[in-house]
RNA sequence: GCGCUCGUAGCUCAGCUGGAUAGAGCGUUUGGCUACGAACCAAAAGGCCGGAGGUUCGAAUCCUUCCGGGCGCACCA
């Protein structure tokens, strides 16, 4: 494939500058502009210039004419103010092409935390962006041999589930059988949604019931009593309903760590005593923090002076929610020096199985861990960069660079609304809201779109065109092509957008399945399949000599096109952008519509052209199915 | 106030470690289906890359500064 020529040339032309000029410059290829410059750029002479203090075209001509001979390229010539471009021998590729993508060699062993969401009502579409950059990210790095567990915590323990509980308990005065009869009515999830909004508006003007809330935390946290098991009976059930939801995205987890586990095996008071033994924290005896436990705010920023100090323990002993964090952070590196116990929740269709944490041996599957990772990527909004600062620092202090260099917060900027939306919604917005270009969802109002309206929404809406383009075709396989379709578009639309930006969502753009869209990719494949599967020739291993169809320029380019994939792959790992394969995905998908509409495979009348036009076919089918494949979207059998 | 982040075509966004004439989708205008299925293709119009300085052979990209959005700076999670 293409990454091996890529990296020969890259090595060749490092070690002739080191040779020929004692230079270790790092060199990098590049995509000439214009695909009649050649296949491959290199800037190198630019980069030379200015330490050989020599005009960069003279330089490249140097380079030309003392490069040795590179396997597979065919000439160099030097063009505008000093690029070099390359012209690569172009059957000796195309066979490359053909050959079976070779399994990456193992790579190092990675946690992936990702969708945590609050068990405490239905799954929205902020989270959804969450869940389908972490899943695609896995994705991504299995593909180069990492293996990888994925991870989604379960605050089982935490206000907005207590305000759920005070909800059933004190608002609506449910007893915990009534509580435990809702969570077998369908839609559970629903009703908790509406019920916390109705608390959190009813705090604001119910002191007493806001004294509730307290009360049922400490509760929960202390794990007996009535309002304890309702808030596990409540937050399994939510849990459950998550897990649904992501699975109809194709989304997966290898163990679901939970809060109270990390209480009651006390995860926390094992990282306070290494916390204090570093002295990364200390007991302040002065101040508005006066009887904390801190973290100076200079182990965590360079522009924060002492008094902005983290409060780790409060004055009365308890913990804080990032104090917890960096007992839970310190764990997926094994540096904790304890472990959860597993315990087998539910398998999934291929056969994986998902294990929940406990907090005792009984019942426990044993010999299963998920700790002692190389490297962890947190998948957490943007909001929370702050205290994934803290978290990294707490590493540092503890004595442990190379774990909080290997931390990384792969954030992300939230969904909103736009305001026609909201309006669509029947959301009421103010004048000033209305000119704003998004509105952001708050679980508190119940102002939002549930993942599971949405995904019934997109099935509708496409069901309704396969049903009108596939009248023959049973109802049966054209509702499974509809879920494919949708689940295309939504994971689709979650990706094209690099992590800082803003999404505003628009039920009218995400409907959408032309353009730049995931269905767009998908009927790509789909046109490829076809032909395929009508052509009743097989198709025969390109032979050493193409003859002159390989001097068809665009058809060149067009093979070209088809062979970037694992380049795409590399790139978007290393820059943590799933973004960059999902728009390397469409326009793989743009070249293939544009080679489909300018060279009609079948009626081909040359038998060896017609050989190779079919063999770019299966080429495109290939890299389209398994560039899909890593964004988690489905190719349908039709469309 | 401090920190982070964004400002690119009418709209929504790409632009990887600075590199050749700044790209795509939508929208607009025009052309292409007796079909390897048009959820498509081709073409056109549309840009002082927020402003001003600087570094460089070269800046949308790096630095400084200003302007304008967003988010964060709890003994909440």
């Amino acid at each position: 494939m293409l990454p091996q020529l890529e990296s020969r040339i890259v090595a060749a032309v490092s070690q002739h500058i080191l040779i020929r000029y004692g230079l270790s410059t790092p060199v990098v290829l590049e995509q000439p502009r214009q695909a009649d410059f050649g296949e491959f750029a290199l800037p190198t002479a630019f980069q030379l210039a200015r330490e050989r203090r020599k005009a960069p075209r003279a330089i490249a001509q140097e380079l030309v004419d003392e490069l040795p001979s590179i396997e597979g390229v065919r000439s160099l010539e030097v063009a505008g103010n000093g690029y070099i471009n390359l012209r690569i021998d172009r059957p000796a590729v195309a066979i490359a092409i053909a050959a079976p993508v070779v399994p990456p060699p193992p790579a190092g062993k990675v946690l992936i935390e990702h969708t945590s969401i609050n068990p405490n009502k239905a799954a929205h579409i902020g989270h959804l962006r969450n869940s389908i950059l972490g899943d695609t990210f896995v994705r991504m790095l299995r593909a180069k041999g990492h293996q990888v567990n994925i991870q989604n915590y379960i605050d089982n323990t935490g206000v907005q589930v207590a305000d759920v509980v005070v909800g059933f308990h004190f608002l609506d005065g449910k007893s915990l059988d009534e509580v435990r009869a809702l969570t077998l009515l369908p839609r559970f999830d629903y009703l908790c949604w509406d019920l916390y909004a109705k608390v959190s508006q009813t705090y604001a003007t119910d002191e007493a019931l806001k004294a509730r809330r307290a009360e049922t935390l400490h509760a929960i946290e202390a794990g007996h009593g009535v309002l304890a098991e309702m808030g596990t009976l409540i937050a399994d059930k939510v849990v459950d309903y998550h897990l649904d939801t992501m699975l109809r995205l194709d989304i997966q987890y290898d163990a679901l760590p939970r809060e109270s586990e990390i209480l009651h095996l006390q995860f926390w008071a094992a990282a306070f005593e290494l916390l204090k033994q570093r002295k990364a924290i200390y007991l302040e005896t002065e101040g508005k923090n006066n009887g904390c436990w801190v973290m100076p705010g200079s182990a965590f920023s360079d522009h924060r002076e002492d008094e902005d100090s983290k409060v780790i323990v409060r004055s009365n002993g308890i913990v804080t929610y990032v104090g917890k964090d960096i007992a839970y952070q310190m764990w997926k590196f094994g540096l904790l020096g304890q472990d959860f116990y597993y315990r087998y929740l539910r398998t999934y269709p291929d056969g994986q199985k998902l294990y929940v944490t406990s907090a005792s041996p009984e019942g426990a599957t044993p010999g299963i861990s998920f700790s002692h990772n190389d490297r962890v990527y947190n998948v957490i909004d943007s909001r929370q960069s702050y205290l994934q600062d803290v978290v990294q620092a707490g590493l540092r202090a503890l004595g442990h660079p190379k774990e909080a260099a290997n931390s990384v917060h792969f954030s992300y900027e939230m969904v909103a609304l736009t305001p026609r939306t909201c309006t669509e919604l029947g959301i009421a917005l103010s004048d000033e809201d209305r000119a704003r270009p998004y509105i952001e969802v708050s679980g508190r109002k119940g102002l939002g779109v549930k993942a599971d309206d949405l995904i019934d929404k997109l099935i509708a809406a496409a069901l309704r065109e396969v049903e009108s383009r596939n009248e023959n075709e049973p109802s049966e396989t054209r509702q499974k092509v509809a879920e494919q379709i949708a689940i295309g578009a939504l994971r689709y639309f979650m990706l094209k957008f690099t992590r800082p930006t803003v999404i505003a969502f628009d039920f009218q753009e995400a409907l959408s399945f032309t353009g730049e869209t995931g269905p767009y990719i998908q009927y790509a494949a789909v046109r490829a399949a076809k032909i395929l599967a009508k052509s009743t020739e097989p198709i025969a291993p390109l032979p050493a000599n193409l003859g002159s169809i390989l001097e068809d320029e665009e058809l060149w380019q067009s093979l070209l096109a088809a062979a970037r994939t694992d380049s795409a792959l590399g790139l978007a790992i290393a820059a943590d952008e799933p973004a960059h394969l999902a728009r390397y995905a469409f326009q793989l998908a743009q070249a293939y519509s544009n080679f489909y509409q300018k060279y009609p495979v079948l009626i081909e009348t040359d038998p060896d052209k017609r050989n190779f036009l079919l063999w770019l076919t299966a080429t495109y089918r290939a890299q389209l199915v398994r560039t899909l494949g890593l964004l988690g979207i489905a190719v349908p059998a039709f469309m």
